[in-house]
DNA sequence: GTCTATAAGGAGATAGAC
DNA sequence: GTCTATCTCCTTATAGAC
């Protein structure tokens, strides 16, 4: 549907993650968010302005202020929606496995593949994490910690069923979450690989690193 | 030495991999070049001023344009001798190893090491990049290109000599890289881990990643 | 090489009309 | 809800004395 109507692929998910965060957003908030969002990846958050946002969603400087209170407040809405459907996705993905091992390579494989396809909200979740306000940084870090949470859970249940090898569940569990949320900044869409490549090859990654022999 | 004069461990450390880059450069601007990787790796290059840079030096605003020809060339000569280190770092490592075994170890284990104990100049390293001049872009490029060459070819190395079995060689270096590197976004001093426990865990986990089964 | 003073140009955010 | 106009503050960088 959105591509008969010519929208461009990129604008179609990162609108998918926006849309879909659980609470309503009016036309214009999703508009200013996709515009906030191609502006802070592009250029980070302190060098864009908020003229920049404003101009790229078809509004006067003035209009941002009608559906968000600061610039931060937009880089919050950003980073708080990209973090929840990071984590909606990990869990489903979770859930609907039937062995450790499926769910390692499903959970792995589909966050690298989030983090190819969403690069541009990924790098701002990484990166411009520090630019929030403490109390938006730690509502923020509850979603990061549910994370985590879910990949050392597959972890030690694979270990205990037997299928699993791990020495150290927490430094292992850093080092795939590494793998996956690394590829937002080294993607692009000119590579060779596809976001369904990197999810097979970092899929059977993961699994190679922890599996019995 | 620096020890017995109080200098802290950090700037002992940042101050090795500025001092070392091979030119020279005075103690004025080695001062400068401290005190901007401390508010970079802080605040972010356009969230910091020249008079934070200055003033945390002991200087006027004024007194960084004797030493610097701006704000960014600050940036590129952090960048710059970041890189260049790391490297030398990684292409010793690689040479006086053994084996492609020990060498990957060595190599994984020890770029790990670098970026929790320099994650100051890491997170400028990673995080800053884009607010380079497109020459000073691809001056620092070329030298990440080494690093890439030096662990592919450890890889190649060691598929031919039968110790390790790897798929694709550019996808296994590529998640090898983000185990390493992805330590200077997560890593803090005050963790249970040390820069040589983190060596240690993250060497092991490179090796079991691609060691013949 | 370092300072004080300042130029020149944004920045984020608000007021008030429509 | 959107606009034009503008306030107020702060930015990088330079000029010129010492």
């Amino acid at each position: 549907m959105s591509a008969a109507t010519g929208t461009p692929l990129s604008e179609q998910s990162i609108l998918s993650t926006l849309d879909d965060a659980g609470d309503t957003a009016g036309a214009t908030a999703v508009r200013l968010m996709m515009a906030a969002a191609d502006a802070f990846s592009d250029k980070g958050f302190h060098a864009t302005t908020t003229r920049d946002i404003a101009s790229r969603a078809g509004l006067s400087p003035a209009g941002v202020y009608v559906h968000f209170t600061s610039k931060e407040d937009l880089l919050f809405e950003l980073s708080r929606r990209g973090h929840q459907r990071a984590r909606d996705l990990l869990v489903a993905a979770a859930e609907k496995s039937d062995s450790p091992t499926e769910a390692l390579r499903s959970i792995i494989g589909g966050f690298s593949k989030w983090h190819a396809e969403h690069h541009q909200l990924g790098r701002i979740v990484q990166y411009e994490f520090r630019h929030l306000t403490p109390e938006h940084r730690e509502a923020v870090l509850n979603l990061r910690r549910e994370i985590d949470k879910v990949v050392r859970g597959v972890l030690t249940e694979g270990v205990e069923r037997g299928e699993f090898e791990v020495d150290d569940v927490h430094a292992t569990a850093l080092a795939l979450l590494s793998m996956a949320v690394d590829v937002a900044r080294w993607y692009s869409p000119e590579i060779r690989r596809t976001p369904d490549d990197i999810a097979r090859t970092n899929g059977d990654l993961a699994v190679r690193l922890v599996a019995r022999r």
